[in-house]
DNA sequence: GCCAGAATAT
DNA sequence: GATATTCTGG
């Protein structure tokens, strides 16, 4: 006999994903003549985890579905077990239904909207009073009729919130380029009631987003701005000093040192902006001011002297100067030849950057920095990341 | 009827 | 997963 005061979690072995389709809250509506027999039903059911309504309430859709014709049975003596495999007969009808009619989809669907239900599960069931043995406790019925009125639950659409929008940029910064992808921003968000589907076409909007800024360079500007409102004394004070640099790049000769900048000491004055920023290892010297600008520290160039930088034409491609003569003009980003040589075709100091006709520095291995076109260095300062050095 | 934004299809 | 297409609400 069953035991059906104590009836196992989930007695019924399910197939993995079977078990991830439970659709939980599915509500079930019990119908019966006999009120004792009903308040049984209802205590199974909601032994099964189903949110069970009870049958006068809605007597008007009971008969609406009955006429729509019943879907499936559960044959007699009706079990526990079958009973919380109610949601598996309502999944199997509908795609069941779905593949052989796609018609009767749309109606269902068009009549639980019309009941105004349209979020709601519901599969009915109907006992008949001589079906109750209360000697036994089994549930003895002719059939139990489930009528499943509507087999798709209406998606709720998402919506992008500047909060969770931001959410999702969080994630999306903290993500290398090519990990960038819905799952992974899904992971991280750790919001559950997003989908990979919902990211991902997020995500697709994002991208778009983005390619069009790139493109209009609109964006820029307000990214400064952004960056001085987020932190209006550290990066006035960077801009200025970068601007300084910018003058003090025409004073006289520079010279890369160890991943530092040796400048002139009469540009130190200049400096001393930089001073918070600063590298605490790092010194003035003797020489001249030296010193490893945070941006820079961001260049990496190995000691091979490679003269060309195969890169992913996904990848952004910030300007930068040219890493052999500090004193060169300002490289714009480089945005389609990847492939190029270094300055002069000859070997550097440096290595693993790449120029095109000696006029543009590939800072893709320099990435997160842009420099303005000739004079003022930080004017086009735009990368949010550019902020973590304030960290 | 258009558009942006979201879902769904390929 | 990326992209194209369709759907939907304002």
């Amino acid at each position: 006999m069953e035991d059906f005061d104590n009836p196992t979690p989930n007695p019924i072995p399910l197939k993995a994903e079977e078990d991830d389709q439970f659709p939980i809250g599915l509500k079930v509506l019990a119908i019966d003549a006999n009120i004792v027999c009903l308040h049984y039903l209802v205590r199974l059911l909601q032994k099964c985890q189903y949110k069970v309504v009870s049958a006068n309430e809605e007597l008007e859709m009971v008969k609406r579905g009955v006429m729509e014709g019943a879907e499936d049975y559960l044959l007699k003596p009706v079990r526990l077990q079958e009973l919380k495999n109610i949601w598996q007969h309502v999944l199997r009808k509908r795609s069941a239904r779905k593949r052989s009619n796609p018609n009767l989809l749309l109606l269902e669907q068009a009549v639980v909207q019309e009941e105004d239900h349209n979020s709601i599960e519901r599969v009915t069931i109907t006992m008949d009073k001589q079906d109750y043995d209360e000697s036994n406790e089994i549930v003895k019925l002719d059939d139990i009729n489930i009528v499943a009125l509507s087999s798709s639950k209406k998606k709720q659409r998402v919506s992008w919130t500047k909060e969770l929008h931001e959410k999702f940029v969080e994630a999306y910064e903290q993500l290398r380029e090519k990990e960038r992808v819905p799952n992974n921003i899904l992971k991280l968000m750790n919001d559950p009631s997003l989908t990979r589907e919902n990211v991902a076409s997020h995500l697709q909007k994002h991208r778009d987003t983005l390619r069009k800024k790139k493109a209009s360079g609109v964006g820029k500007l307000a990214k400064q701005k952004n960056l001085y409102d987020r932190n209006p004394t550290k990066a006035s004070t960077l801009y200025n000093s970068m601007n300084h640099m910018n003058k003090v790049s025409n004073l006289g000769p520079q010279f890369r040192i160890n991943g530092e900048f040796q400048f002139p000491n009469r540009a130190r004055s200049s400096m001393e902006g930089l001073q918070g920023i600063q590298n605490p290892q790092s010194t003035w010297t003797a020489a001249g001011s030296c010193f490893p600008l945070p941006e820079f520290k961001w260049f990496n160039f190995p000691s091979n002297n490679s003269i060309s930088n195969p890169c992913d034409d996904n990848e952004q491609h910030f300007g930068g100067f040219d890493p052999i003569n500090i004193n060169s003009t300002y490289y714009p980003p480089l945005e389609t030849n990847c492939n190029t040589l270094n300055a002069n075709n000859s070997p550097s100091l440096v290595g693993n950057y790449a120029i095109e006709n000696h006029n543009y520095v590939d800072a893709g291995q320099c990435y997160r920095m842009q420099f303005n076109a000739g004079n003022s260095l930080g004017s086009l300062l735009m990368d949010d990341d550019l902020a973590d050095i304030f960290k």
